[in-house]
DNA sequence: CAACAGCTTCCCGCCGCTGGAAGGTCAAGC
DNA sequence: GCTTGACCTTCCAGCGGCGGGAAGCTGTTG
């Protein structure tokens, strides 16, 4: 299959396919006479298991590590899990991050009936918190 | 005062100083004689300013559009007050999108051991997930 | 007067794409 | 046969928000 079908299978768009196959992540495929790509259904598979892994929040030098001790024959789930686990602490940081900027944000949104006009400062919604 | 001063107070790289000045976010500062910039307590403000907004959540050109907006004499809280609730909302997004990623880790790093070996897919841990 | 910190400009790289230009290919319709 | 249009190719460049490093000043200290 071409790549605009392959792209379409997956849900990316065909520049970040070849984006995949310029870094490395991908294998280059092979080509057919008219020098288009012609992929199989195991790029299609590849394709899904780097978008599924990258949703769970793997980079794609994480992904290309994992597809690369594959590719070697190693097992790379005891990789998997130690960047799963960076992952998880990772993800609890920034959710208690977003909860305080959270909270922060409603108080300015609420304080903003009640601040005085204070054409000196830049905005006194943000100036003006404490 | 000079650059680094200015960084230091606000607790940013001069190399941030300058790529603000650079893109137009902050003005470009008097020089010295010896070509150095010279920064004043206003500068201080301004940058402080800044990194608050971006603490917020504010991207660099929402927080230039505010100075613009301050520069013009136009009160600019109408306009933060639009982009912050775009951010809340978008917060809130974003959270529950990394509360549901959180709990598919966590259920991920629970089946660990009871995944069966499958030396046929790239990594049984993330592709035998249902 | 030499060393060293700090400043200047410049350009390049990071990540994960995306857009656009300039051109080739292929199937359908007139 | 010829055009249109969708798709493909390569290459270059840019997004945001910086940071690193080179090559060269300036300015203070021992």
């Amino acid at each position: 299959m071409r790549i605009g079908e392959l792209a379409d299978q997956v849900g990316v768009n065909p520049k970040t396919v070849r984006y995949y196959e310029g870094i490395g992540l991908l294998p280059a495929p092979e080509r057919l006479a008219s020098g288009y790509r012609d992929y199989t259904d195991d790029d299609v598979e590849r394709l899904r298991f780097v978008r599924t892994a990258q949703r769970l929040g793997l980079s794609l030098s994480e992904i290309s590590e994992i597809l690369t001790l594959r590719e070697r024959g190693e097992r790379p789930c005891e990789y998997v899990l130690a960047v799963l686990d960076r992952q998880l602490a990772d993800l609890d940081r920034r959710v208690s991050e977003m909860a305080a900027l959270r909270q922060e944000l409603v108080d300015l949104r609420d304080a903003a009936d009640r601040l005085p006009s204070d054409p000196g400062c830049y905005c006194s919604l943000i100036e003006h918190r404490r």
